[in-house]
DNA sequence: GTTAAATTTCTATAATTTTTCAGAATAAAA
DNA sequence: TTTTATTCTGAAAAATTATAGAAATTTAAC
């Protein structure tokens, strides 16, 4: 869930930003004045800012200086909020940095609309091309196309099945303790038993494997987690 | 068994979370004060802490800030507890360090999930483990895969055989003793016999050494305990 | 809304690992 | 050599862990 940081003196706008935003699944603080938005932006940095131009002491501009000057928050996406529409001019025209503006009092599905699509463009610029199609022997996994196949014919796994196989196969020979692939598969809002991931581990098995009471590909290491059986078997530093 | 301290000064609230928490095989210790806690604290650190965001006298904040500036404390995690759930964004929005929270009243269900999470998280993080692989005469230990290889030829051992194996490698020639092993092996918490290393010490030498009743690698050190042999060939204390 | 699919939880069982223990063997000391 | 302390051995009990088969729940699709 993103973190959207609302900075604004008005209340009304405070709450309207907020319903806006949660109602689209989003994550959202609010502040009434500068000061107290850059304390807090010290420890968290949010995935954007929506900040009023016109504020009572410290001002947009002078807020908006100031993260751009800290390379911790210099990269993250400020929407500027401004009164009338030929304040906007200046927020371009001075061109300070802002990523977009809007103008008040903004609509309840533009807002959230304007935040999305800087999030999306964000993270398309943060995520660097991984490796997408990993081969293991008979194995194939296509991390774009979300495809398995195993000599060559296509094996239909659901997602959580997919993710799982991908993390085992994208690192094969090494061991993964069932925590971890919790962490990085489930992500961390997973308050689950840890017992889940033996279960898709089996599903996963009864699908690739060609006697899923004899598994080849997903190695069970007791006491530890699973393992995706390296093919070369040699062990590398 | 994970160790969790409950500071709350609602009895009842102290009473649910223990119920909950120790239901699902968690040590609990409860405290109706901040002083009492902090106390408690400078003799045994749990690997969790569940604290009430208001409280009479200190409060949450102010114990958090606390155990934050202590070295000794300062990395485990805190799960705040709040009355309402507006608060709860400040919580998160000013960052103040805790790793979690939760709203009261919370499900006996969702408590010790998000403990669990959380304890998950923290296993995870606190093992930046070094050298992976160590190379020794013929014998290669691999951490990350959990593999030992002898003479290219693969061994199995299971989980302890692995980690006292390990252990011994990683230094070479150093003699450990049995309560050494136990305490680095085994982790803190055992409780019992000490031959217990030398059933394990056979085990792996059946495994690992070519005549098992003339072990070459594992040495033992008569009325102190083993040591893995040094290619150099000298022991030391 | 209803239905289907996916995900998670639960329980019993099987398999493996870990620990314990008593007597035998071994090494060092007297 | 005898004594004494320590380690090794073999076997079995105890504890832990993984798996399978459902059932229950959640999520997505229609």
């Amino acid at each position: 869930m993103p973190l959207v940081y609302v900075v604004d003196d008005e209340s009304n706008i405070r709450r309207l930003a907020r319903l806006a935003l949660t109602d689209n699944g989003m994550q959202v603080q609010t502040f009434s004045d500068g000061e107290e938005f850059l304390q807090a932006l010290q420890y968290t940095q949010p995935d954007c800012v929506l900040l009023d131009w016109m504020m009572p002491q410290l001002d947009g501009l002078q807020i908006l200086r100031m993260l751009r000057q800290n390379p911790k928050t210099q990269s993250i996406p400020v929407i500027m909020l401004t009164a009338k529409s030929d304040e906007m001019d200046k927020v371009i025209g001075l061109e300070i940095g802002a990523d977009d503006y809007i103008t008040k009092p903004f609509g309840v599905k533009e807002l959230p609309a304007r935040v999305r699509a800087i999030l999306r463009r964000k993270s398309r610029v943060e995520q660097p091309e991984e490796i997408e199609v990993i081969e293991n022997g008979d194995l194939i996994i296509d991390q774009k196309r979300r495809k398995v196949t195993k000599r060559g014919e296509e094996i239909e796994l659901t997602t959580r099945e997919f993710d799982l196989l991908f993390m085992l196969m994208q690192h094969p020979g090494q061991v993964f303790s069932r925590d971890t692939l919790l962490d990085r598969v489930w992500k961390t809002n997973y308050y689950g038993d840890t017992r889940t991931v033996d279960v898709h581990i089996r599903y996963i098995r009864q699908k690739i494997e060609d006697d899923s009471s004899n598994p080849v590909y997903i190695e069970t290491v007791r006491g530890v987690g699973y393992a995706f059986r390296d093919d070369k078997g040699a062990t590398t530093a």
